[in-house]
DNA sequence: TGTCCGATTGGT
DNA sequence: CCAATCGGACAG
């Protein structure tokens, strides 16, 4: 028999399609501490989620999906809930996204940074570092490190590839609300609080200035 | 076809 | 603060 690291989290069944079929804005909350997971040929990584971004559709500025722009990059914003909308930054990066909402309503959310939960070595392998706080804390960062790339664009994640699982539950006290990464170019939502992320995790891309909790001022 | 630039990262 | 690096978006 096999032994199962303790270190290392067996990730449990997929959540189900109809878990992403609701905005962008109550997707992302709710999915801090889910555990995002990919299986490839080389074996399993997963990370529980820790930090996630909503882009909300057409009246979003700061979305790629703003005014309603369908093209082969956004066309998976506008296919159904729970799919990848994965797209490539800077020549260089991967980010990945959940697509939320509904078919035709291209909303999405950005998953900006994982706590490392099984195959961290063959995270570091693939990131050219043992250092944990640095495997997947940037979303550039997370999509090296689990091997997420356009191959994965527009694929289901409610297979057997890639997916997503229940891990822990965390109340709303222990989740923060702040203004979105490096949105600047955006004017109307520029400084909507879009982005959430656990409370106290070091493993978050990086802290805001300003944060509040969720349901509260900040 | 040409130009501009980014939902980033890593190193000065 | 700045360069890397290239496909998408858009103007012409």
């Amino acid at each position: 028999m096999k032994i199962q690291s303790s270190a290392e989290a067996c990730p449990g069944a997929a959540l189900n399609r109809a878990f992403f079929e609701t905005g962008a804005a109550e997707l992302a909350p709710r999915l801090l501490g889910k555990l995002l997971c990919h299986r490839t040929p080389e074996g399993l990584a997963a990370g529980m989620i820790v930090e996630a971004e909503a882009y909300c559709g057409p009246a979003d500025d700061a979305a790629h999906s703003f005014g309603g722009r369908r093209t082969a990059r956004t066309e998976a914003m506008f296919g159904p809930a729970g799919r990848a909308y994965v797209f490539r930054i800077y020549g260089m990066h991967c980010c990945f996204n959940v697509v939320a909402a509904r078919e035709g309503e291209p909303q999405a959310v950005l998953i900006r940074a994982l706590e490392p939960a099984a195959g961290l070595a063959l995270m570091a392998a693939r990131r050219g570092t043992e250092e944990p706080l640095q495997l997947c804390s940037g979303p550039g960062k997370l999509c090296r490190a689990l091997d997420i790339g356009m191959a994965q664009y527009g694929l289901a994640l409610c297979g057997s590839e890639l997916f997503l699982a229940d891990f822990r539950d965390f109340s709303p006290a222990e989740i923060c609300v702040s203004p979105r990464v490096n949105v600047d170019y955006a004017e109307a939502w520029r400084d909507t609080p879009l982005r959430f992320f656990l409370k106290d995790s070091p493993y978050v891309s990086r802290v805001p200035r300003r944060y509040g909790a969720l349901g509260t001022l900040g």
